[in-house]
DNA sequence: TTCCGTCTTTGCGGGCGGACAAAGAACCGG
DNA sequence: CCGGTTCTTTGTCCGCCCGCAAAGACGGAA
């Protein structure tokens, strides 16, 4: 049962359908044993080393899962957007969140405790091979990240970046493609390993190019294929 | 139906193990369903880009999965011992293997066809749950790796590889702990993120101060706390 | 409007670690 | 035993990028 009776844009309802091909009957299902969180921007789904008791699918909104060192250095694991689940650490054997999910922008979630969706992923097979599909999906994206740090400068690395933002969360405007959420130089440098004095420096350096246009936490792609060149031909070796 | 018919050991068939709590005649069933194969030093289970076309458990030896970047740069995504399964793309989802597997040391995986593996994890719905497991723990491990690239220098990132190796491959010997596969300068290099000049140059150090004993390929812990210490309490910033 | 906090830009110096080079050492096969 | 190959060590140089510092924009609140 939905802990917040409020009416809701029967639109984010269709975030269930990340579990697959599931019947009318399951989704009811489904949603019956859900509850919603509404996190505020800025607010968080759940933090590190925290237990990890529910599984979550975003219906609206944008949130970016983060990792914080002993040293307090925090990096960006990931963004989630809206019908991505996230906390999946719940529903694979894990018993502390790795991560901590904070709100960049006013969302609302679909949540699961851990018994709950275990049951419903065994009525409904489909569930479980969706969340091996999308973990899977995951594992090879940050294989190609730490491939990226490896091997790459940071320029190129930036670039990668970029290009997966605009990817994930790229809209069309006139004369380009803006991200659309807030990004400061500061979380460019956490999804990239460097500093934002650098990423500061490089975005300058591509906008006196002409290949992005900057704004406070704002950033349009004005060439997106320049970015692509940035990203694959830099003769870095051989 | 096993395709070489020579006799094994016993011992080889509890790979199977790795699929949790099959009841003996689940094991039977899987067993009867793979086939062997053996991989000499140097031979590939798989290379990158080819269809994912079956999915393995390793029995004996040691596996190393690696990329090559467009450059020729390449990079060691993990190492796989006895008892784990390797090609995990072919259950979930993927079209190809996004890596290479090769044997570093004289092996022998269990291995099933992409629809043999999947019919079977239908009957067996543990089989999908432990690999989702494996998964999921493969994930948090390799977003750590990520983390210390970003946020580590190398003497520490080489600190934690080598930890890893120890706790993955470590075999207790008079006067330390011995990485029991043969591993060159340049395979530490390329599971930390540097060269293998800096790798040599580090660990000769750590010779110098007792902490390691280097050979040709090999490599013996001599004082784990001190490398703990390295990888750990090393005073970067802050 | 003014203040204030947050985000961003820019300059400068230094050091980590990469690139290049060459020699030494271990292993292998004939 | 010897030549060839692979792996490792060590030296030198230099450039990328970080760390530090300070000033400049931008936006929100009162």
């Amino acid at each position: 049962m939905p802990t917040q009776e409020k009416q809701l844009d029967p639109a984010l309802l269709d975030a269930v359908d990340v579990f697959g091909n599931l019947d009318p009957a399951g989704k009811d299902e489904a949603l019956a044993a859900a509850h919603w969180r509404k996190l505020e921007t800025g607010e968080r789904a759940f933090e590190q080393d925290q237990e990890a008791d529910a599984f979550y699918v975003l219906s609206a909104g944008r949130l970016k899962v983060t990792q914080i060192t002993p040293e307090g250095q925090e990096i960006i694991i990931r963004y989630i957007g809206p019908k991505e689940m996230f906390g999946c650490v719940a529903v694979c054997g894990g018993l502390t969140y790795p991560g901590t999910a904070t709100a960049v922008t006013d969302s609302w979630a679909l949540g699961w405790t851990r018994a709950t969706i275990g049951e419903l992923a065994q009525t409904y097979p489909g569930i479980a091979l969706n969340a091996m599909r999308t973990m899977g999906g995951r594992l090879q994206d940050t294989q190609s990240r730490l491939r990226e740090m490896q091997t790459e400068r940071v320029e190129r690395r930036i670039a990668h970046g970029i290009a997966r933002l605009v990817a994930q969360a790229g809209r069309r405007v006139e004369g380009g493609i803006l991200i659309d959420f807030p990004v400061s130089r500061q979380d460019i440098a956490e999804l990239t390993g460097t500093t934002l004095h650098t990423v500061s420096r490089t975005l300058s350096a591509w906008q006196e190019r002409g290949v992005v246009e900057l704004g406070r936490q704002k950033l349009t792609v004005r060439d997106p294929h320049a970015l692509v060149v940035i990203a694959e031909d830099l003769p870095l070796k051989e």
